[in-house]
DNA sequence: GTGAAAGCGCTAACAA
DNA sequence: TTGTTAGCGCTTTCAC
């Protein structure tokens, strides 16, 4: 049993390969009988055309690329990137794409993409995710002629992009904590060279600006996403006894829930806490963490659809997607039992 | 800046564009300064070969397809895949394959893979993990021609595979609670639909019954996985009054944690806990929790490894590798504090 | 509406 | 040691 070719295909169905070629494109101009014949064929024969031969005529592979940078060791446990992968891919299958994953160790490595995935055309675009700002392989990818767009904001202005609203979701949660009376209000922040930490950072100190309160800086408190440097954080912060803490990650406050019972301070009653992202089940914290939740899937869903759009028109339509976030209320910043 | 191939780099060199051919796949017979001229070439233009021309003349693509079924939804919660993952591609970087990745929502979705990627030749061999037995699409790659590996093990006992003892892992921690003098010991067991499941379920009993114990079956709860399933699990066993209960995963362990911390009974004093995994932070649990850890990320590099040796010989060497587990004593299982 | 033929960029005989 | 040539399996003009 020989592997098919479309040749093969034609001659069992008494046509040439270009008739084949066109039913199998869904070109119009084919008579019924002919194309109902030929696809008679196929079904029987359970031929699949050779991409390879494909791709090198119509220089499409119909591959995307997912690009996690070296920075994000740690954050690979985080539930985030499970989430945003099956975001990816549940677009990429309905599509007709196949993902491919490009983890990094190192910075080398990462540069090294660029010749075998972008130069050699293995993929017809890229997600690029999780990049510290001033990240080289978001510079260079903008420098080349490969279609790609980031999740997350990038720290220059012409670079496709879908976002969650970052800043809007952390002023929502500050905003929060104000509204429950609370006094001394410090944050857990994420790092200062992500944006997304920066965006976090800024609406928080807008809501505490337009609140009409200072925030004094040992009440700021930076983490690196993990469980435990949010432990730590919330350690150092505890010298300051705040009476409200916005974490800006779920994983974050997770870590600081447990530096608090470690240290015998109850939540919400001395210390409230709100986290941002919405990844946690309720019951992984006690009490339940009220947090800022972030549509991740949809987030990677729309960044395969905005890749996608770029592969076929050239144009860009917006530049920026931003994606809304939502408070989600449970126990620890004080409020009662919430209603599902 | 036109396309550069092959023909034009040989022309830039003053040579066929078969002597660049040579050089670039470093066949031997090339005189030294004419390989030269040609390497000096393709640096200063930063050349890459066409991948597409490439595979359609080799019939290699370079990419591995890495299969996660439909059925660990929950699953990919769990860091377990975070860390395969990156075993995967770590050890692919290294021998300059790149990864893609098949996730599915349903069964249909699954079996369309077939056509997608298996018969037309996208990728050179395929990964697959998470299955559950009797799964479709291990059948249908066993009847294919396709290289392929599992990350578990399968149930038909011809497949090459990578695996950790698991059998040995669950006697291992059943025999850590038999020798702390445990009287009531039960599992929280993993599905039995899963070889993963049944082999830790073995495991268990076969330890139990060298010592001359006797398991009731109220004795045994079945979760799948998820925390969640860990908690309901062990509120069942709590009407038995255990001593001590081998938790078929660390996810279902800390599920058990959680019941068994809202119904005020003590770890390890009062009931002891032993997980299995070993891919929890300590400080996740309280107290830590003593779990049998398994090499995740060794067990991703051995699977690509395996999988290249079947690309290139054609032989499976052994069809099965099996990789070990080690007892992390911590306190959930009545230890005292651990050295590191 | 359908077929013939050219060519995508590469590798691998085969000649020289 | 190097160049010439023939495909790999497909899409796509261009005739008919």
């Amino acid at each position: 049993m020989k592997r098919l070719t479309l040749e093969e295909i034609g001659r069992l169905a008494g046509v040439s390969r270009s008739t084949v070629s066109r039913v199998i494109n869904e070109q119009p101009d084919v008579s019924p009988e002919v194309k109902k014949r030929v696809l008679d064929v196929i079904d029987e024969t359970g031929y699949q055309p050779n991409r390879a031969a494909r791709s090198l005529v119509s220089s499409r592979t119909d591959l995307l690329g997912l690009v996690i940078p070296s920075s994000v060791h740690n954050l690979f446990a985080d539930p985030y990137f499970g989430r945003l992968i099956r975001g990816i891919t549940s677009a990429a299958n309905a599509a007709h794409q196949t993902l491919s994953l490009f983890l990094f160790e190192d910075e080398r490595e990462e540069l090294e993409l660029y010749g075998r995935a972008v130069a050699s055309g293995l993929v017809d675009g890229m997600i690029i995710t999780a990049t510290r700002m001033g990240d080289p392989l978001a510079q260079r990818l903008r420098d080349g002629r490969l279609p790609f767009v980031m999740v997350g904001r990038p720290d220059a202005d012409d670079i496709p992009h879908v976002d969650v609203d970052n800043q809007a979701g952390a002023r929502l949660a500050t905003e929060h904590l104000i509204g429950h009376g609370y006094e001394r209000i410090g944050t857990i922040a994420a790092p200062s060279n992500t944006t997304t930490g920066v965006d976090r950072r800024t609406g928080f100190l807008d809501a505490m600006r337009a609140a009409g309160r200072a925030v004094k800086s040992p009440l700021i408190a930076e983490g690196d996403f993990t469980v435990e440097s949010g432990r730590f954080a919330m350690d150092r912060l505890l010298s300051q006894q705040p009476d409200a803490v916005f974490c800006a990650s779920d994983t974050m406050a997770a870590g600081a829930m447990q530096a608090l019972e470690a240290a015998g301070v109850r939540v919400p009653d001395d210390i409230a806490i709100i986290g941002f992202d919405g990844i946690l089940d309720p019951s992984a914290t006690d009490p339940s963490l009220t947090t800022i939740s972030q549509p991740v899937r949809a987030t990677g869903e729309r960044a395969v659809n905005r890749l996608l759009e770029l592969l076929d028109d050239g144009t860009s339509s917006p530049v920026r997607t931003v994606l809304p976030t939502e408070l989600i209320t449970r126990r620890s910043c004080g409020c009662e039992e919430a209603a599902a």
